[in-house]
DNA sequence: GATCTTAATGCAAACGTTTGCAATGATGTT
DNA sequence: AACATCATTGCAAACGTTTGCATTAAGATC
């Protein structure tokens, strides 16, 4: 309380070397002899010692930070809450944690237009991982220019100046429609937002699928949120009736929305309309029925962004990424 | 790219000025002349300068950080993908930023047992939120002594030596109780953990209400997971049949589960069994049929968070604070 | 015994800000 | 005309590390 901060020339002084000394046994640096490093450690454990990360950085020129920017539109209404999102940004951290690194969690309010400026030349953070393409890359890509290490949480087939980590989203979309076909599913709707970068690949599987095949579908277009996926569910029933057997929701969230609307009007899941989602979040297997849908592996995700980003740090360049995705199949389909 | 960083000094020596006044006029210090003022911060944003935040914190002492750690404890499996917990960070991270801080994800795992010393000591960042009391509070009390400004979310019941933010408890578990009995429940189960202590809160609540009625009672203890709900559900259904006409969840998530094991053993709901869950996730709503709850008014605690927090900065000590839960009936009840 | 190598440590500069104090010039007062 | 006041700016120290280089002591080699 009333003592001042111990600082590593204190720490030097009470165990009786310089503080050059003290600062090369704490990094454990083996110029220092191992006994000297060892009694310094002690030493500084005992007395709650940490060093200062602001002077440390300025030094080193390097924070151990990585920026984490979530990159919503302010068009859309896919809220932060996403539960998806947010598993996403979790898994991250974690990643980032195991390569020692620690995470600044910040947004477009904070970051402003400047990314580069606010981040790397600011010395806030080593590099920025965007969890969410968007529809508008302007920003990424300034800052990819400008030379940021950055990585992106998007759809890897866009071809950009920065690496794109993410779900084989057309073949996502391809395994979930033929697998909606196989059921017995012969009038399809796809129901999301094309425009957005990985829906718009889901999309692509899906009409690839269709076409195939041979059957009837259609596209609603809607903004990615439960609460649009119900509504919209709901006027179309009213309005033309069960014009469909078999729904490819663009995430989760949707699926639920959509299945939610056709429960209230007693349309039997999976007999009369079957539904496949995407995301596999927690409330997938929760749901009744349970909900079909492709797993994105967040995981592997997290780790591949991290990665990419790291060996960025240390100059290489690196390529986008598609990480496997996975049809899990439940009550809905 | 190749050319080197600007510094401060560099742009004022572009401004004709000495590096002193370029400071000022940076941050707006009055003592220089207003068109100076404006001229630097104008050659500012032309070059794209922005001020080296390491050495900035270093110089002033404070780093405009605020780190947020989320305690789970390795027992329980209630895990960092909870969108409730989620759902917190999320405002707390806009609440934070409102302010003008930065937020630094944190967890035990690289905060280790030391907090006091990592973030404050070690100049991480100038405060410390806590989401999630846990049941086991001897790092956080033991970072308060230490002088640790932090605050927590969790039971503002609990007495402590830190101000603890979170909803009235036990007011929510006794109003959802007395609700479930005014729905004509008579046979009411509790499910949940009663050792976490806002958990704790709403048993209480609970209980009061059931006495107050003479209504009987039985309470499960379980694991926070909607997966361990859906198991303790099916067990009991599956041993004793239907011994219960009303659930008080005490989460969304624990809600949702059971009411899946319901609905596959073709429990009416709400006609043969009333549920109440706890916090008012997005996914209450767009279940089927859609979950009354306590609704936690996260975005309040937030803010309430960090005006804590905030004041602790500047010296002042100050309480922990109930805020208002709302029971928001929807289909289940 | 003188020189060379090696291991271990210390000295001092640098990282880029912010800010108390001093300095300057201009204006107002006696 | 001498002096005090005020607005504006500059000088230089300090924040607490890390690290290239110099130094020391001890053992090895000739």
């Amino acid at each position: 309380m009333g003592t001042t901060q111990l600082k590593l020339s204190d720490l030097a002084r009470l165990a009786g070397v310089s503080t050059s000394t003290a600062s090369r046994a704490l990094n454990d640096n083996p110029l220092i002899k191992k006994e000297t490093r060892e009694r310094i450690q002690a030493l500084a454990k005992e007395h709650h010692f940490s060093v200062n990360a602001a002077a440390s950085r300025l030094r080193m020129q390097k924070t151990k930070v990585i920026a984490v920017i979530i990159n919503l539109e302010a068009e859309t209404k896919q809220s932060v809450d996403d539960p998806f999102l947010l598993k996403v940004v979790s898994d991250i951290n974690r990643a980032v944690n195991r390569k020692g690194y620690e995470l600044l969690l910040s947004n477009s309010y904070m970051a402003g237009e400047d990314w580069h400026g606010y981040f790397i030349s600011g010395r806030r953070a080593d590099g920025v991982i965007v969890v969410g393409q968007g529809k508008e890359q302007a920003r990424i890509e300034r800052a990819a220019r400008a030379g940021t290490p950055i990585v992106v949480w998007g759809d890897p087939k866009t071809s950009a100046n920065y690496p794109i980590v993410g779900s084989d989203n057309f073949i996502g979309g391809l395994n979930a429609t033929e697998h909606l076909i196989a059921r017995g599913a012969s009038k399809l709707l796809f129901l999301g937002d094309p425009g957005h970068a990985e829906l718009g690949e889901r999309y692509r599987g899906f009409c690839h699928a269709v076409e195939k095949a041979k059957v009837e579908a259609q596209m609603i277009k809607i903004d990615i949120t439960s609460e649009a996926a119900y509504a919209s569910i709901n006027a179309l029933l009213r309005a033309q009736g069960l014009t469909f057997d078999g729904i490819f929701a663009c995430s989760d969230m949707v699926a639920l929305g959509a299945l939610k609307a056709l429960k209230e009007r007693y349309v039997s899941v999976p007999n009369d309309v079957r539904i496949v989602g995407f995301d596999d979040i927690a409330m997938a297997q929760i749901s009744f029925p349970a909900l079909s849908t492709i797993k994105q592996d967040t995981n592997a995700a997290a780790q591949l962004l991290v990665e990419k980003l790291l060996s960025q740090l240390s100059g290489e360049t690196c390529a986008s990424q598609e990480v496997p995705s996975l049809l899990v199949i439940r009550q809905s389909s």
